[in-house]
DNA sequence: CTGAAAGCGCTTACAG
DNA sequence: CTGAAAGCGCTTACAG
């Protein structure tokens, strides 16, 4: 063998060129081509046969290749499905905090409502080459997620949106047991009608919290009525119309599980417009523990979603994964635990 | 001349290396040194004598330099003095949408506590080579605007805090106005003592929405008394504090005109503890119209600041200045307006 | 569709 | 402290 064996970069600083790690030359030869083939497919210019291109593809993805250059400051991506509400804020602060003790510097972005970030986006990222991908309530087409592999950027999902592949990273809470937690506080309060104003149905994390108030439900032997159960956007206005919905019907729940803390507000609205006092009249529990949480009237009774806490673990992962680091590929799926946080709108129901 | 003059860039799309830019080569001829000795002052590796050093960097400025290199995607710096509240949020969303429009991705920093970034933050901006940078509610010292000028990143500040050359380009809002609009409506509503919740003084934004309340009281012939101004930082819990402070003494004001948002809904929960109602017995003002303004009970008058429309102003002077327009270099101070928004938490005092 | 060759823009080790 | 020379990693125009 007359050149040293370029190896598969495994540790050292991030966004220092490895030393040692492939270089474009490496990789030509170990695919057997030239160094001008291997530029075309990195940069999807000139024809290059199908074979070709797949062969040093491979090899790309095998050596991990990622193009030296003068050395940038190594970025990761953070990209939402859309930012809103300071649910966001608390995400981009759990990642800004990792970040700069990684010495990574976050690149904002979002995929403007629709679930999957355009190919604008991808080809962006490819060009500015991040350490990693981390993705808030979005996901990735496949060739997406097989395009950021070539070019050896490792991602992961926070809440993943709908289903996965089995092989997508992905960091979450304990959505199911927070609705469980939130609905069993509200019977051991001695509420018998929960209504609730749940989440979209397309989302993973809503259809785990309603689960877990079935579940609640179904324990304490209580009757499950379709009739209580209206869903709609993680938005204060929807926790409005949803709950004004639930309220003014015949027989009103005693108590309202909200999707999110907005819903939760939008449900104080209408309490508010129909005359109902929060919590004589009307209990409410919402999700997340935004900071409004503690400073609406009254203080909201909620389940804490460690957003921060979360941010940082789907960070470490993908910096792990960056790394090539072993533990963290053997981990890649973790759910953290949600907390009932007991304030002021929660009480008994009022013996009328 | 043997030699084509190399252009200063005037235009073209960001972040594409600029057709006739100066190379490294055409700064080292124009500096009557090597191009070994250029790299150097760029690295800031290696002994170079001090009038060497300064005699490069004039022609680095005076050719508007940036290194070509591999095309990365352009960015662009945007540093928060703390990622706090939905304030945070809106200045982000502006800016994103400009951003993404001119094919720009945001690079999120925040200085942590500190009014200025450290040097850490300085070498990762030199490093990865925004388009330019935008700051908000920091501060740079005079050598930090030195070292991005010499390099061609231009920079301008929303909401300063504190004074700054008069060469730096500013975004605010009319705070003066603000303040002063936000009096009178408490005016033309019958109140006659009418407290104030400060934001903190080292802050320009709050001296000058204090300075607008003084001159509504003055205009209407209203003796100005200090011992209802109290200030203190942005937050909630100090709004909490400060109000309840003010609604406790002796003759307590009718109406109170907080310094922002949050420090309202502080002033609600005093309210509340006191057993006073919004607004039959304590009107309450509020500064920015976040969305949580539109979400309390009851919803919070208060003067809109239009911080997406800034982030966006600022953001597209950066741009200008990038493309050295003559018409943004005219124009690097601007102030859009505040409008008062009329909600559910003012009305006229009480008679007793 | 592929690759040898020239070249670009920058950096670096080293001689003076 | 400075610069000529070699070199790095990649891209590109072009011949086949």
């Amino acid at each position: 063998m007359p050149y040293a064996t370029p190896v598969k970069p495994t540790a050292g600083p991030l966004g220092e060129p490895i030393r040692g790690a492939a270089t474009l030359a490496d990789i030509a030869r170990a695919a057997g081509v030239s160094a001008s083939t291997v530029s075309k497919v990195l940069n999807a210019k000139g024809d290059v046969a199908a074979a070709t291109r797949e062969r040093v593809e491979a090899v790309l993805r095998e050596y991990g290749y990622r193009r030296r250059g003068p050395r940038t400051a190594p970025l990761l991506d953070l990209v939402f499905h859309e930012l809103q509400s300071a649910w966001s804020l608390e995400v981009i602060r759990g990642a800004e905090k990792v970040a700069q003790e990684e010495g990574l510097s976050l690149v904002l972005s979002q995929s403007e409502g629709r679930s999957t970030p355009g190919q604008s986006w991808l080809d962006g990222v490819l060009a500015r080459r991040p350490t990693g991908v981390l993705l808030v309530l979005s996901k990735l087409e496949a060739a997406q997620c097989r395009q950021l592999t070539t070019r050896g950027i490792p991602f992961a999902v926070i809440d993943p949106d709908g289903e996965l592949d089995v092989d997508v990273p992905t960091v979450g809470a304990t959505n199911w047991q927070g609705g469980l937690t939130a609905t069993r506080h509200l019977i051991q309060l001695g509420h018998r009608r929960i209504g609730v104003v749940a989440g979209p149905s397309r989302m993973l994390c809503s259809r785990a919290r309603l689960d877990g108030y079935r579940a609640a439900l179904e324990t304490a032997g209580l009757r499950f009525d379709p009739k209580l159960v209206v869903a709609g956007e993680f938005h204060h206005d929807e926790g409005h119309r949803l709950g004004k919905e639930l309220l003014r019907s015949e027989d009103r729940p005693t108590a309202v599980v909200a999707g999110n803390d907005l819903q939760a507000l939008g449900v104080y609205e209408a309490a508010r417009e129909l005359g109902l006092r929060i919590p004589q009249d009307l209990s409410v529990v919402g999700f997340d523990d935004l900071p409004v949480a503690r400073w609406v009237g009254p203080p909201l009774t909620t389940i804490r979603q460690p957003l921060a806490e979360m941010a940082a673990a789907a960070l470490h992962m993908v910096i792990g994964l960056a790394r090539g680091d072993e533990r963290t590929r053997a981990a890649t799926r973790i759910e953290l635990a949600t907390e009932l946080v007991v304030r002021a709108s929660t009480a008994p129901p009022s013996k009328a």
